[in-house]
RNA sequence: GCCGGUGUGGCGAAAUGGCAGACGCACAGGACUUAAAAUCCUGGGACCUUAACAAGUCGUGUCGGUUCGAGUCCGACCACCGGCACCA
């Protein structure tokens, strides 16, 4: 690395301006009214009325040991530029940054240390924020988060009561208070009807298998296990079931899905989303288990399957039922016991790993029972298989092995008979046809096209009582605790009924916050009961109640923060209700007009991508809950959605400890500067792209601002600066006031020629930011100057435009500049945005191309205004096109006006 | 297997259907310098031809199509990256 002479002042110009901003706190985002210091720049641009709102949000970042790597502030970078530009353009912008800082990592290191996740949290915060705040990022830090302040997980407990306390009517298709809930008119006891009341809320206690990890002693999310093993530590993990809380995320499937179709998001992200929920629209139908000869009927007459293609219903030649089906026992014969019990104890040992990816092989053991198929009356038996989920549909399916791979294969496998229901279009084969085609051999559906099929034989079932259409959705329920001290207590506890039930009761608002206990041991118990249990006094309430023990997962702070910063100091309520509909753009005083309308919820929101099915999803079912509740004014939290692309190490590889290959952004900094680092981040390539990072590109746009710095700093004062500053004791900000400004800057008149040149600038600058297209504007202002270094003289007017524009990507060195030009008190931070002219880019006569056949063979000059014909007979005047039409018939000319001439020859 | 994205110089990349390779990196040559660094200037897709200038041919993953004109639009395919994956 090149470790001489820097480019530009750097270090001083940065810390001078950091100091500035954090002082003065030039970034403030102001609520409606709050009261605007009249020095502020804010006033002085504004004079009291409120302008328009901007959210910009970036994704807050999970304070680890480790600081910041380069990926971190690649999505913060381009953000940062668009809310300066933003604010330039008049808008009120918020734009805040905070920190989800419950999370195992810490609670690992407590464990392993004995120290506090508080303390470690504490300290991790404080290099983050360094190391942000050393970006020049224009955030307002009086807003700033943090998930673990009980200020904070306050309100996060809060929304949990709100989902605790409601259910979701499908009569109005929304969440409402639990209160208007009826009762079956069978439920007479407070009891009975406290049960029905549990089995309804958003927020409810089942038993679940859970990913259970002995080695770490605690349980995992399911992200958190990879091919059967922990992420951290590649510990075994196994399957367990344990009393569990769970959000309904369920009910609002349709509303998730449909409301996609709302937001300005990636398609890929939603098509991410789409695939998670996986709606199926399909059939459920109900098949009669066969009487058997000197055995009991089964409690249940009957097994419902669910399937999307109850056309096939003539095929269905067997049935399969997952392993752990409840009917399983009672449908299995004493000559099949051994052989099914075997299976399942065998199903069950094996891990998701061997039941997915590695089973390619299919297996299974038949019951020994039959059942009747609705259609035809058929015996068909009923087998047991893994290749059936039970947590899908019903946990049983009809087979249809004549159209469907995989019961194909089993049916194949197991010698099971095969009947082909669907005929396939003209050249392809119907045996093992999946597609549509026509129905044969199956009653009165017989003849008509699939989609035709599927109603008729749906509309039969139903009428008959055998089936009804269903939609079925891949997505879960959300597993909501954790058996983990680093996390938010719930704001439950159990008591026991008359009969010596446990059950659970929400504690007042008043009693918020839960705080946990203090532990100095932060391991779960050896019985897999969460380490809150360890604190009796804090678990035994006086009255007898126990607090429950369990503790929420890291998204629920991450849910909702977008929230908290509208008004974070707020103790009455999570945000007042006037100031969240002013930045979630519902107010009236939200401001726009028509030629700024107003976005309903953050208007910018970047992130990664590996959010998509998590945060995304869970922050959207809370934002809808609480939106259904009346308690925030948008259905949707993010109304545009933008993802940055992973960087790579300059081994194109992703950074990683292991591989050596990662950046540290404190490194560049020390080297470069953070406005260098920041242009590079956005000239590496689009925003959306993987790119590998290159440091020797940094050192391509610090060359950049080095040119920018020499235009503008008088060359004779720059060495009697660096001169004084290599025997100064300490190098202070002060001495950047002993340079002068290049004696080239002068008040006057720009020529014609530097007017274009800005303008030219102006006018791509200003398309990029609104597109996020920061690499080609980066490359605008790079052009500006390497024309600028050419002009014998530099009209201030147009230098400060210049700076104005540079301002968003550089804004240390851009501020230091137009302090030195001494052009307005107001720092360029809050100056207006230029204004491009296209009339100042109009030129008298302009080159045009002649292509012949496609081919380029001339450059012409014509006048801008000449007529088509005119344009057209200066192209056929060329030496060159002449030589290349050489005697051939012209069939056609066309000329596009101020683009291009082509001549088509045969 | 399914879904999404991406394929352009040595490298990162740019191009509302209209001069492919802007801008930058790396590289080469020159100026300045005792020298180096820094800075400034110049060059540059490949091939062919030329002493040189100039001219010519090919060129945006592959094959085809639409069009006066295709990196861009359409169809088929290939490769890489990301996500999901026995979801009936």
């Amino acid at each position: 690395m090149s470790s001489g002479r820097k480019q530009y002042p750097f270090d001083l110009i940065e810390a001078k301006w950091q100091k500035i901003w954090d002082e003065q706190q030039t970034f403030r985002a102001w609520n409606p009214g709050e009261a605007v210091p009249p020095q502020h720049p804010f006033a002085q641009r504004h004079q009291g009325a409120l302008p328009p709102k901007f959210y910009i949000l970036d994704m807050f970042p999970y304070p680890s040991g480790a600081g910041l790597h380069v990926g971190h502030p690649e999505g913060y970078t381009a953000t940062d530029i668009l809310a300066r530009y933003k604010r330039m353009q008049g808008y009120n912008v918020l734009h805040p940054m905070g920190w989800d800082a419950f999370g195992l990592p810490a609670e690992q290191y407590a464990i392993r240390t004995g120290q506090h996740p508080r303390k470690t949290t504490e300290a991790n915060i404080a290099t983050f924020k360094r190391q942000i705040q050393s970006l020049g990022f224009s955030y307002d830090w009086t807003r700033e988060i943090d998930t673990t302040d009980p200020k904070y997980f306050k309100w996060s407990q809060w929304i949990f009561l709100q989902l605790y306390n409601s259910w979701f009517n499908p009569a109005t298709n929304k969440a409402e208070p639990i209160s208007t809930l009826h009762y079956p008119p069978h439920l007479t006891t407070d009891e009975e009807k406290r049960d029905y009341r549990d089995s309804k809320r958003l927020a409810y206690v089942a038993e679940t298998p859970v990913n259970w990890c002995p080695e770490l002693g605690t349980v995992l999310a399911n992200e958190e296990v990879v091919d059967g093993k922990s992420e951290v530590g590649g510990f075994p993990v196994v399957r367990k079931p344990m009393r569990q809380w769970m959000l309904r995320i369920t009910a609002y499937a349709e509303k998730l899905l449909n409301d996609l179709d709302t937001i300005n998001w990636p398609d890929s992200l939603k098509e991410m989303q789409r695939n998670w929920i996986g709606r199926s629209e399909g059939a459920e139908v109900h098949f009669e288990i066969a009487p058997e000869v000197g055995r009991a009927l089964p409690s249940a007459p009957r097994i419902t399957v669910f399937t999307t293609r109850p056309d096939t219903l003539f095929g269905a030649t067997y049935m399969v039922l997952s392993p752990e089906h409840k009917l399983v026992a009672e449908l299995t014969t004493s000559a099949q016991r051994t052989a099914v019990e075997d299976y399942q104890k065998f199903a069950a040992s094996k891990s998701d790993l061997e039941r997915t990816e590695l089973a390619k092989e299919k297996t299974g053991v038949f019951t020994g029972s039959y059942a009747i198929n609705p259609v035809n009356n058929e015996r068909i038996p009923i087998w047991i298989a893994d290749y059936v989920l039970s947590t899908y549909g019903t946990g049983a399916i009809m087979a249809v092995p004549a159209h469907d791979e995989r019961d194909l294969e089993f049916a194949r496998k197991f010698n099971l008979p095969i009947k082909v229901v669907v005929q396939a279009p003209p050249g392809e084969e119907s045996l093992g046809f999946i597609g549509n085609g026509t129905s044969i051999e199956s009653g009165p559906i017989t003849g008509l096209p699939t989609s035709e099929a599927k109603k008729k034989i749906t509309a039969w079932l139903e009428e008959k009582s055998l089936g009804r259409k269903t939609i079925n959705y891949k997505l879960r329920d959300w597993l909501f605790s954790r058996q983990r001290y680093w996390g938010e207590p719930f704001p439950i506890i159990w008591k026991r009924d008359s009969r010596g039930n446990l059950y659970h009761e929400a504690l007042p608002e008043s009693a918020l916050p839960v705080l946990p206990p203090d532990l100095t041991d932060f391991k779960p118990t050896a019985t897999g009961e969460p380490p809150l249990a360890r604190a009796k006094d804090w678990v035994n309430l006086p009255d007898g109640s126990l607090r429950e023990t369990n503790t929420m997962p890291q998204w629920a702070g991450s849910c909702w923060y977008y929230l908290r910063y509208l008004d974070p100091a707020n103790d009455q309520t999570f945000a007042d209700k006037s100031t969240e509909q002013y930045w979630m753009g519902t107010a009236p005083n939200a401001g726009g007009d028509s030629k700024t309308p107003v976005k309903p919820g953050v208007d910018l929101y970047v992130g990664g991508t590996e959010h998509a099915v998590l945060h995304l999803l869970y922050a959207r079912f809370w934002h809808k809950v609480i939106f259904d509740l009346g308690h925030v004014s948008t259905a949707e939290p993010f109304f545009r959605l933008v993802n940055q692309g992973l960087i790579l190490g300059e081994d194109g590889q992703k950074m990683s400890k292991s591989r050596g290959n990662v950046v540290n952004p404190d490194d560049i900094l020390r080297e470069f500067g953070a406005d260098a680092f920041r242009l590079y981040e956005m000239f590496m390539g689009p925003l959306e792209m993987v790119k590998p990072w290159n440091t020797k590109g940094v050192e391509g746009v610090y060359r950049f601002l080095g040119r920018v710095w020499r235009l503008f700093i008088d060359e004779k004062s720059q060495v009697d600066f660096e001169q004084t500053l290599s025997t100064a004791s300490t190098p202070s900000a002060a001495l950047l006031d002993g340079l002068r400004l290049n004696p080239k800057i002068q008040d006057l008149q720009p020529s014609a020629a530097q007017l274009k040149v800005l303008h030219t600038a102006i006018k791509k600058v200003t398309d990029d930011m609104e597109n996020l297209g920061f690499n080609t504007a980066i490359s605008a202002l790079m052009i500006f100057i390497n024309e600028a270094m050419t002009w014998e003289t530099l009209p201030k007017s147009v230098l400060i435009d210049f700076l104005k524009l540079l301002q968003p990507l550089a804004p240390h060195v851009a501020e230091e500049l137009h302090l030195k030009l001494a052009a307005s008190t107001t720092p360029l931070a809050y100056q207006p945005w230029p204004k491009f002219d296209p009339a100042l880019l109009v030129e008298s006569t302009i080159e045009l191309p002649v292509q012949v056949n496609g081919k380029l063979r001339d450059l012409i000059k014509v006048p801008a205004d000449a007529s088509n014909t005119d344009v057209e007979k200066l192209a056929l005047a060329s030496e060159k096109v002449k030589a290349a039409i050489d005697g051939k018939t012209i069939k056609k000319v066309i000329v596009v006006p101020k683009k291009i001439v082509n001549i088509a020859v045969g």
